[in-house]
RNA sequence: GCCCGCAUCGUCUAGCGGUCAGGACACCACCCUUUCAAGGUGGUAACCGGGGUUCGACUCCCCGUGCGGGUACCA
């Protein structure tokens, strides 16, 4: 085995994102991701890791969720768990031995060290420190144990960790976002590496892995800060060259608080049941602390990938707007074509044909900001709406409703195209003397014809929702509504 | 408690010593209009506070405040 660093393509970017499958792919994660796909550029490689390393936490159907997630936001990687690559494989409990050799050899350079402390132990250390209003840290009882004291241990089986010893000095780097940072090392804790169960923990096997697969960007969220000094001594007691890191703010919900699930959804797979395109949720994830500098503000996956550059990534967090969200995705609902729009739509409309659906979307297209309100507003092409007589008469005198109705129907047997001019000007003619209350009268008599038609009071224009049921049913409901009001009256 | 970070309209942001502080969402008004949208025009709305540095600070420095992150055999 070697643990040369896995480099196939020399000086091209290689970024990765690693997710820790334990439940949905959120907002946040899927920011790292986008900026970690839009930053590799056109020339580098993109790759996605599965950080399986906690087992108690871990959701083995949660892998495929994710890589459909990313998949569906069109976040294309070139070298992942499902599809490999050299430097498979790319689920970190397949490389168990990777990490055990590289905790070994930083035992062999006194860079670690076995520790046999019991948890109880470890938590009254951590309450002791913590009444002295000291920072909690290990004692490193179990380093200053002597080679046979630690010897015995390991023979008699006690159960054990090993620990990385945090070097004396300083730890700095250039962070890509947050500009330099330093930190004095005796601030930070000798952090478990390998844990009682034999896997690592995130810190080793990240920087294991990192290494391995030739990674040249670290993107990750600010949480990651504290512990960065920790993954670099890794890297220094090995003698090997750290990446760049670029440490992103956290996306926060209305209520500036970590964007988390008592926001709602904040699940990715839940923002597509709801009917946002993808092109609209990396659009707007894409500007929650990036933005191009100039007023553009509509932009493709590939645009972003193109124009995404560190050195326009913002160092404050960024609230989810989803008001603004709506606004994007009707943007981009307009943006696609009609076709492209109708097989979209057919996930939620699973009753309607091809043909209707392609009727559908052309007439919802530029009434929509979300997918999911289409079925509301055609509901009345598959079932009849049978509206009440007040609902068909609204503040209209009867007689005027059921004489409006009659010519409709008569202006439908020339089909839709003179619909509209022919019902205005019968409107017109009942219509009284002042101007105001002319408009309003027209308004109401149209309202008749629509409610008919669709039982509803909002709906997409009259001609292409008539067209859509065919005139034949058209006409019946016409018919229908005359009857329902003449009984009323 | 200790360590670290952040701070421009309600929100996303532009700004990188001299601007009437720009754009977008949302909101309001008007126009267009068969409803709802879309579109058009206009409007309300911001540099957290205090000290410096400077001829001049939203821009640079310090302090305060607020918000956030970390402080695990979770990531």
């Amino acid at each position: 085995m070697s643990l040369v660093a896995g480099d196939p393509l020399p000086g091209l970017r290689r970024l990765r994102f690693a997710p820790s499958p334990t439940g949905q792919l959120h907002i946040g994660n899927v920011r790292t991701a986008l900026l970690s796909y839009c930053l590799t550029g056109t020339e580098g490689r993109f790759l996605i890791r599965i950080e399986d390393t906690d087992r108690e936490r871990y959701i083995p159907e949660a892998v495929s969720g994710y890589l459909g997630t990313l998949a569906w936001l069109g976040l294309h990687w070139d070298e992942g768990p499902d599809i490999g690559g050299p430097c498979a494989p790319y689920t970190e409990s397949e490389r168990l031995e990777y990490y055990a050799e590289v905790a070994s050899q930083l035992l062999d350079v006194g860079a670690a060290y076995r520790c046999f402390c019991s948890k109880e132990r470890l938590e009254e250390l951590r309450a002791a420190q913590k009444a002295a209003g000291q920072p909690t840290r290990y004692d490193r009882r179990c380093w200053r144990m002597t080679a046979s004291e630690v010897e015995k241990e390991v023979d008699q089986g006690a159960e054990q960790v090993i620990r990385l010893l945090m070097p004396e000095g300083k730890s700095s780097w250039k962070d890509l976002v947050l500009g330099p940072q330093e930190f004095q090392n005796a601030e930070i804790d000798d952090q478990v590496l390998i844990k009682s169960d034999g896997f690592p923990t995130y810190h080793l096997a990240q920087v294991v892995d990192d290494h391995m697969m030739g990674i040249t960007h670290v993107i990750r969220g600010v949480e990651w800060v504290p512990s960065t000094p920790k993954h670099l001594a890794v890297y220094s007691a090995l003698g090997w060259a750290p990446p760049h890191f670029a440490h992103v703010p956290l996306v926060l919900g209305a209520d500036h608080k970590r964007l988390a699930k008592r926001h709602g959804s904040g699940a990715v797979a839940d923002y597509r049941a709801m009917g946002y395109l993808p092109e609209a949720l990396a659009n707007l994830i894409a500007f929650l602390g990036w933005s191009p500098g100039t007023e553009e503000e509509i932009f493709t996956l590939s645009e972003l990938r193109t124009r995404m550059s560190f050195d326009r990534l913002q160092a404050s967090p960024a609230v989810f707007d989803q008001q603004r969200l709506d606004h994007l995705n009707g943007v981009w609902i307009r943006r696609i074509p009609a076709a492209d729009l109708a097989s979209r739509l057919r996930e939620f409309l699973p009753e309607a044909d091809d043909p209707q659906l392609a009727q559908i979307a052309a007439m919802v297209q530029e009434r929509i900001h979300r997918l999911d309100e289409v079925p509301d507003l055609v509901r009345f092409a598959f079932a009849n709406p049978h509206p009440k007589s007040e609902e068909l008469t609204g503040k209209l005198d009867p007689h005027i409703a059921q004489e409006f109705l009659e010519r409709a129907s008569a202006l439908l047997d020339k089909g839709t195209g003179y619909l509209m001019e022919g019902l205005k000007s019968a409107a017109a003619a009942t219509a009284p003397e002042d101007p105001q209350g002319a408009k309003r009268h027209v308004r109401e008599c149209m309202q008749v014809v629509r409610v008919a038609i669709t039982g509803q009071r909002v709906s997409p224009p009259l001609p292409e929702s008539i067209d859509l049921i065919g005139i034949d049913v058209a006409k019946a409901r016409l018919a229908e509504a005359m009857a329902v009001i003449a009984a009323s009256v």
